[in-house]
Parts: C-alpha cells; sequence; structure tokens
DNA sequence: CGCCTTTGACCGGCGC
DNA sequence: GCGCCGGTCAAAGGCG
C-alpha cells in the first residue's frame, strides 16, 4: 500500500498583507517523504501500473493546485473521467465538517463515497480563500473507480486532485486588464482515491482583490511598471507565492547547473541561479517571457530534505493568456553532450528544456500583449475562450476514445490550428519533461513493453510516460553549488 | 535577429 | 554599521 500525499499548505509570510500565500502542494513524501518515496517506487517496481500512475500524477500537482501554474491549460484541462466521476461520486463522504474556527480541519475523502469537488466546495475548501495549510492525502490502494473505468491509465490527467477556488468570482478574468484567472471549475475532483486528507486551517482571511491576482490590480492591462526596482522587490515580496513539489526529473536530462523542471507549458526565462544556505541545492529563478509585462516568476530548486523532490515557488499570476503555441527554440542555451553520448539522454535534455523554455505565445498574442498596457481585453477573452471551447470539445471527442483505450489527447489548439498540426508539433517534443520525470518511477517492469507501446502511446500523446522501459535516466543530482553568485 | 542560459555584480532586508 | 542572504540585473555568448 501506498499512501500518496498531496498536502497544501497556505501560509501567509506577512500577516498584514491578505495577499501573501504560500500555498505548497506536496506530490509525495508528506509527513514521511522519504517512507513514501521508497513506496513508490517500491510500487513502480511490481504490478500496480494502472492505480501507481497517480502518485506522481503531475496533473494532481497541476490541478491541485488550484492553476498554480497559472497555466489555464491546465486548469482547463479535465480529465474525461472527472467528468464521470463528478456525476458518479456526488455524494458526500466522511468528510469531516470544515469549520471557520482556527483549528484545523480535515476533509476524509473516502473511496466509496468520493467526496466530489461540491461537497469539498460546500465546506470551503478552497486554496484561494480558506486554507492556510492544507493536505490532500491519497490513499492509492482505492483505485477500483480508475481501474474500472480506466483499465490501463495512462494519462498524466487522471487521478487528479483539481483544487480551484470555490468561488469562481474570487479570481475572475478580468477583462479590463487581461488577467487571466484561474479555472472556474469546482474544487476538488479526486476520482479515484480515498482517503483524502485536506487540511484547513482557515485563519487567513484572503478577499478576491488581494489575492493571487493582487499584482494585476494595477490596472492598464495588468501590466507591471514600475519605475523602481525597490518598488518592485517590496511588491513582489508581499506577493502571492504558491510552493510546488513535485519529483525531480534526474538529473541527466538537466543542464549543465540547472535543473528540469516540468513544463507547466508557460514560457520561462531563467533570469538567475543562487545557492540557498542550508540546502546543497541552488535556486533557479525564472520569469515569463511569454510577455514582456507579464510579472510572473517561479524559483525552483531541490527539495533540501528530499533531493528527489523539486520545489517551484511561483510568484504572481500571468497577466496574458498562456502561449499556444511552442515556437522560438532558437536561443536556448542547451547543454551539448557529446554526440556520443546516450541520444536519449541528450534528447531528453534538449527537448525538456525546450518545453520548459520555449512554450512562448504566438506573434498575433504578442501583438496584443505588449507592455504598453493596451492589450484588447476582448481578444484576450476570446483567445481564452476558443482555446477552452478546443479543450472542451476535445474531451468529448477524447471521452469516447477513452472507452476504447485509444487515445486521449489533452490540447492546446490554437483556434486556427488543427488537430493534426498541434499533434504533429508535438511529435518533436518527444521527451516532456513530465515524461522524464515519470521515468523515474513509472517504469513498471512488469507491464508488456509491446502492450505499452500499442496502447498507451496513444494515451500519451504528449509523452508523459515513457513506456519503452529502457530509460537511461537516474536520479544523480548536478553537482550543487557550483557557483557562489 | 530574437530568445535563451550563464554568471558576476548589485541591491535591499534583516539580524547582530 | 556590518555582514549575510535572497532576489534581481545585465552583459556575454550560444542557438535556431
Amino acid at each position: 500500500m501506498c499512501s500518496i500525499f498531496v498536502s497544501i499548505f497556505t501560509t501567509m509570510e506577512n500577516n498584514n498583507y491578505q495577499g501573501d500565500l504560500t500555498d505548497i502542494i506536496r506530490a509525495s513524501g508528506g509527513a514521511e517523504p522519504q517512507q513514501h518515496h521508497d513506496q513508490w517506487h517500491h510500487n513502480h517496481n511490481h504490478d500496480q501500473f494502472s492505480s501507481d500512475i497517480h502518485p506522481l500524477s503531475f496533473s494532481s500537482i497541476l490541478e491541485g493546485t488550484n492553476n498554480i501554474f497559472g497555466d489555464p491549460l491546465y486548469s482547463t484541462l479535465r480529465d474525461p473521467f472527472l467528468q464521470q466521476l463528478d456525476t458518479a461520486t456526488n455524494t458526500t463522504g466522511s468528510s469531516s465538517s470544515s469549520s471557520t474556527s482556527s483549528s484545523t480541519s480535515y476533509f476524509n475523502i473516502t473511496t466509496t463515497s468520493t467526496t466530489t469537488s461540491t461537497s469539498l466546495e460546500q465546506q470551503g475548501v478552497s486554496i484561494i480563500d480558506v486554507a492556510s495549510s492544507a493536505g490532500v492525502a491519497l490513499d492509492h490502494q482505492h483505485h477500483d473507480i480508475m481501474r474500472s473505468r480506466r483499465p490501463i491509465c495512462k494519462n498524466i490527467f487522471s487521478n487528479m486532485i483539481q483544487i480551484s477556488p470555490n468561488n469562481a468570482k474570487l479570481l475572475p478574468y478580468d477583462s479590463n486588464s487581461n488577467i487571466m484567472a484561474p479555472s472556474p471549475r469546482p474544487i476538488i475532483n479526486k476520482p479515484s482515491s480515498s482517503s483524502a486528507i485536506v487540511n484547513v486551517s482557515p485563519n487567513i482571511n484572503i478577499n478576491a482583490k488581494d489575492s493571487l491576482l493582487d499584482n494585476n490590480n494595477t490596472g492598464g492591462g495588468g501590466v507591471q511598471i514600475s519605475s523602481s526596482r525597490n518598488t518592485n522587490l517590496k511588491r513582489r515580496k508581499n506577493q502571492a507565492k504558491k510552493v510546488v513539489c513535485i519529483p525531480a526529473p534526474a538529473a541527466a536530462n538537466s543542464r549543465q547547473t540547472g535543473e528540469v523542471v516540468p513544463s507547466d507549458l508557460w514560457a520561462w526565462r531563467k533570469y538567475g541561479q543562487k545557492p540557498i544556505k542550508g540546502s546543497p541545492y541552488p535556486r533557479g529563478y525564472y520569469r515569463c517571457s511569454s510577455s514582456k509585462g507579464c510579472s510572473a516568476r517561479k524559483q525552483v530548486e531541490r527539495s533540501r530534505t528530499d533531493p528527489n523532490m523539486l520545489v517551484i515557488t511561483y510568484t504572481s499570476e500571468h497577466n496574458h493568456p498562456w502561449p499556444t503555441q511552442r515556437n522560438a527554440l532558437a536561443g536556448s542555451t542547451r547543454s551539448q553532450p557529446t554526440k556520443n553520448n546516450n541520444a536519449s539522454i541528450k534528447n531528453s535534455s534538449e527537448t525538456s528544456s525546450q518545453l520548459e523554455n520555449n512554450t512562448t505565445k504566438p506573434k498575433e498574442e504578442e501583438s496584443n500583449n505588449n507592455s504598453d498596457g493596451n492589450d484588447s481585453p476582448v481578444n484576450v477573452n476570446a483567445v481564452k475562450e476558443e482555446m477552452e471551447l478546443d479543450i472542451e470539445k476535445q474531451f468529448e471527442m477524447d471521452e469516447g476514445e477513452f472507452s476504447d483505450g485509444l487515445s486521449y489527447k489533452p490540447t492546446m489548439i490554437e483556434s486556427n490550428q488543427s488537430h493534426e498540426d498541434f499533434f504533429a508539433e508535438l511529435g518533436e517534443i518527444e521527451a516532456d519533461p513530465l515524461n522524464l520525470l515519470f521515468n523515474q518511477g513509472f517504469g513498471s517492469s512488469n507491464v508488456d513493453d509491446h502492450q505499452r507501446e500499442s496502447s498507451s502511446k496513444g494515451l500519451d500523446p504528449f509523452h508523459l510516460f515513457d513506456w519503452s522501459g529502457d530509460n537511461n535516466t537516474n536520479n544523480s543530482f548536478e553537482e550543487p553549488n557550483k557557483r557562489r553568485l
């Protein structure tokens, strides 16, 4: 038995600033990270393929963070099974009551009565407006639902925990400032598992106006224009932060000194790296490069307690629609292992960094997103709506396909881009960092490779999983702190 | 040409 | 005031 532990901590860095919000999502580990880690790998070495995908199901992280990546794709992507389960499991389980007292409340989600988003919603479970600390523990011995519905669970969007604001109005799309609000989807969809615990310490009262989008409330297109660095620094210090812990991709995929950060489909540009006191691993600093005026930032470092975990701290929200195309491969300074080196490793390294860093927006978006703040809200809205339409449509299509075990195509397709083009494009990105990520743990040796090849890749258009079983990833890490800034 | 990473320098906050 | 530390800037160079 393996416990998946996804804990969400929301802390306030500054009690005087209501907008301060730190959400920590741990995809594994929890109170016993190492134990979980071991169990995880243990399970992946045994034939629990169908159910064991999810411990690090990236969607759990993504969805569980209330769009913690700020990525509307993930906020809108929806596991078709969730839709089924939403209706099939709309009973409230043994969820304890949520209280707004200062005491900690627990929400237990049982297998037999999976707590739906609604139930949790009713109880006010929300990263944004309730929780100062929350944990969702999943006991993945209870995945009968997923198994029965998806005999071979092969996509990262399964087994998701989806935590979103329980009030869509909390973080609305601001048509006046081009703020892309997180998905208004329900809070927690926990289709497959049981015993989820949402630990809520609702001491924090966060208003929408000073929540995650606070930094964008400057209006004028949501572009942060600050006259002084000092102002910027102060502002950022008081900004909301979300911390995500995810399993770290193998260092073989990393750059010489950097980390491989699973893609969240935003375009990030690294602007610094610093060794952190107390941690043997450096911290990388990234800013959103999709839009010049975007103040979104993230920091990436390995967990000092569990080097297998990456701690990604997101600061600020994107003030623009998410990028819809990958381009701009140019400029990415990639590690250049000798050509005699393992090609797959090299390939993985490059493509992972490409996906990580080169998910830039289309040119038309750029033109609509000038830093002058004169963006057309209509256009932005249109982009968003089109994409959501595409995604929803795709899910409708895919849901049927799922039953046949054929394909699962979470898409992020620009409206004028054909699906074929999109996936052709994806085909160029062979080694998604998530793939690398999952390589570490999901290479079940007992699963027939051919079966995987034939039946799973269709379910994994993003190549999020490596079905080949001959991955060359390892868990060695880069020599930390190679430089001292 | 544009975008990327790398990396030394710089800055502000904070504790002593 | 000083030093430490975290965060950011910006120049340099690489890549497509």
